[in-house]
Order: structure tokens, then C-alpha cells, then sequence
DNA sequence: AAATGAACAAAAAATGATTATTGTTCATTG
DNA sequence: CAATGAACAATAATCATTTTTTGTTCATTT
């Protein structure tokens, strides 16, 4: 059991990008729990001794499976957020985004194969936590655009704000359904930009 | 596989009451997994035949369980929402029992011995779904009492009042830490009087 | 220097035989 | 007449055993 705690994966190390490929493409086809370290290295055509070089162990190369996924999705997505004019537009954007992404490749498996271990992982505060850096900037444009008050702390707005587009995204329908980008969109304008308030 | 999708399971019912209480105890002791039948028989000291003519199968019977819970709770929890004055006081109660009990008894033992279970409870939408019935008339009593806009539809705000309190019973922290009763009562307060409108 | 593959003990998973539980029925009991 | 408990085939859990996988090391290869 060594540190790895931090390890800053380097995702443009030829072998660590290799490694994450062949896992994920193993945990789309099988699932985690059927995917072996050895069947990774087959698939990635390399050495198991390389993957242990580079991963403390398989929980650490699932995670860095995920992590790896979940960074290009905050990447992908902050790129497209640069055509959204308002915060709003933003968090619809990324809620619609959030969904196609549950429905394909390791998420679409995973529900299918090992519901729980998704379960799990939704449920899983640091899944979020890795979110949390990602809206500051954001919440402050929209502040600095007069979208929003510039009272409200920029942690409690974040915080909303993940709240509301993680529970979207979990929940497509609580009480009213939320399907079509306008529903999305007139729900987050309506909880972000001015509450129930009389 | 008979029909008993809409079975009003009724709880004066000695026998259910007895079955319930045994299966509750049961599960409270061991989890859902570890529980059969024959041992809720024997806990509550009724034949195993009793259960299953009051219950289609075990699904039926937990699932009846965690719906006399849910009931149980919501309606301990409607009690006492007579004494709280406004409805961001009543959503701080419910985050507050909600979490409670959340540590206490089945839900307890649950996270513990197999907390996958427990995962996938959270994020099934029937849960919640069965909650949607209860806070409509707490919000038109709010929209009345001018606490919330009377322009947004109940349903609306009923939805976002479920997603604000389902996601601050799961997750004390996501951006800040909303632990103490007064955390909590602030966020809500912005969250649902005003949102983070300029 | 990094990657490899063989080696190895320890932990997990697949296997199959065995036992317990489930779902259902029904004649008997209170 | 609801509750019981015995009976039963079909499932599922259990357990001891075999096989795989894991985590780690290291001498060899590239």
C-alpha cells in the first residue's frame, strides 16, 4: 500500500493514456468487476509489471479510468460553455451533457451490469467534490454580469448550483418532468435566478 | 406473480402490523440479504404461511417495510411541521429528521452491512415520488401566506423543494458544509425566497 | 530508463455438491 | 375463516475445493 494519493496522472504519458484505453474499453465490454488487470494488458497489448508500474492498483486504475472521463467531460464541456451566454444556459448545457454521458459507454454498462456499483459512485461525494473546482469561475462571470447578486457567496452559489445539476442529472423527473432543453432551461431560470420569491 | 401493486397495505391490520414489525426487526438486525421469511416467522412467532398470504413474495414484504417507515415518517414529520411558522422552517425540519434517520435503524444498519442496497434505494425514483404527495400543501399554504410566489406552479415548486431536501439529506457538504440546523436554514432561505437572483 | 514477463504468496473468483430458502398448495387447527 | 404447518419442486445460499487473479519482486529485454 503505497502513496498515490495525488498522483497528477499524466494522461499524455504514451503508456498511462494506453493503460486508461484498454481499461476503459475492458469496463465498457465487461463491467468492472469482470475485467482483470491481466485482461487489460492484453487488451492494451503491454505488460501487467507496466500497469502495476503506473497504478498502485486495479481500484486505482478504475479510478483513474473515471477520473480521466470525468475531466474530459468538465473539458469538453467547458469548451462548449463559452458559446452559452448566461449562467442558466450554461447549467442546461451541462445538464444535457451530463445526461448523454450516463447513457453511453462506461456509464450505459455499468447500469446494465453492475447497477450497484453506479448506485455507489453517484452517491460517492468526492464524484462531485471533483465538480465543485469547476462552476467558480463561472458563478463569478455571471455575478461580475449582474445574472446574479454579487451578495451571495461564491461557495454557497456554486454549491446550489452543483446541487441543482447533479439532481437533474440523477433525476430526470422528481415531480414535474425536466426532458426538453426549454424544461431544463425555464426550471434552472426559475431555482437560480430568482427562487419561489414572492 | 399476483397483483398487489396498489395493495393498501393496511398497518391496524394485527396480523401486517405483526409481520411488519417482525420483518422491520429482522432487517434492523441482520440487513435485507441476511433475512428470510421463515426467520421473520419465527421473530414475529406466526407461520411462514401468514406472511405470504398477506405478502406476494420477501421484495414485497421490504418493500413494505421501508413504505411504513417512509409513512411513518412523514407523518411524525406533518406533525410537527404545525409548529414550525414558514416553509424554509419546515424544509430545515424535514433535512434534519430526514438525516436522522438516516442513522438510525434499518437505514442504519443498511449503510453498514450493505450499503449497495442502500444505493440503489436512494436512487430509485419511487422513493421520492412517494414524498412528492406530501409538500403541495405546505407550498400553497406558503404561496397564501405570500412567503412564495403564487405565479409558479405548485408542482414546479414542489419539485424543487423535493430535489433541494433529497439533496441536502444525501449530501451534508457538496460545495459548503450545511451541518448545523442554522447552515441549513440560511441556504434554504436563499435557496427557495430569493435563488441567487441580482 | 522504461517496459517486460516469469515467479510467487496471498486474496478472490469459479466450481460443484450440499443444504436452506422460496413460493405455492392444501388439509387441518383454533 | 383466518391462521397454521406440512409438503413440494424450484431457487438460491453455503461451503469446501480448485483455479484464477492480484499485488509484488526481480532479472532480462528493448
Amino acid at each position: 500500500m503505497s502513496q498515490q494519493q495525488f498522483n497528477a496522472l499524466d494522461y499524455s504519458d504514451t503508456m498511462v493514456a494506453r493503460i486508461l484505453d484498454a481499461a476503459e474499453r475492458c469496463i465498457e465490454r465487461a463491467g468492472i468487476r469482470r475485467t482483470s488487470v491481466g485482461e487489460v494488458a492484453r487488451d492494451g497489448k503491454l505488460s501487467r509489471g507496466s500497469i502495476y508500474r503506473h497504478f498502485d492498483d486495479k481500484d486505482a486504475l478504475v479510478e483513474g479510468v473515471f477520473r480521466r472521463r470525468q475531466e474530459l467531460f468538465l473539458n469538453r464541456t467547458e469548451a462548449q460553455l463559452l458559446q452559452e451566454p448566461t449562467l442558466v444556459d450554461k447549467l442546461t448545457f451541462s445538464v444535457l451533457a451530463g445526461r448523454r454521458d450516463m447513457r453511453e459507454g462506461i456509464f450505459a454498462t455499468l447500469a446494465e451490469v453492475e447497477p450497484e456499483t453506479l448506485s455507489m459512485m453517484f452517491l460517492d461525494p468526492r464524484f462531485y467534490q471533483r465538480s465543485a473546482a469547476f462552476w467558480p469561475p463561472h458563478v463569478r462571470l455571471a455575478q461580475a454580469a449582474g445574472e446574479i447578486a454579487s451578495t451571495v457567496q461564491v461557495e454557497v452559489a456554486t454549491d446550489l448550483v452543483l446541487r441543482l445539476v447533479v439532481s437533474l442529472v440523477m433525476f430526470p423527473r422528481m415531480g414535474v418532468e425536466l426532458k426538453s432543453r426549454a424544461a431544463v432551461h425555464d426550471y434552472l431560470e426559475l431555482a437560480v435566478s430568482r427562487g419561489l420569491g414572492a
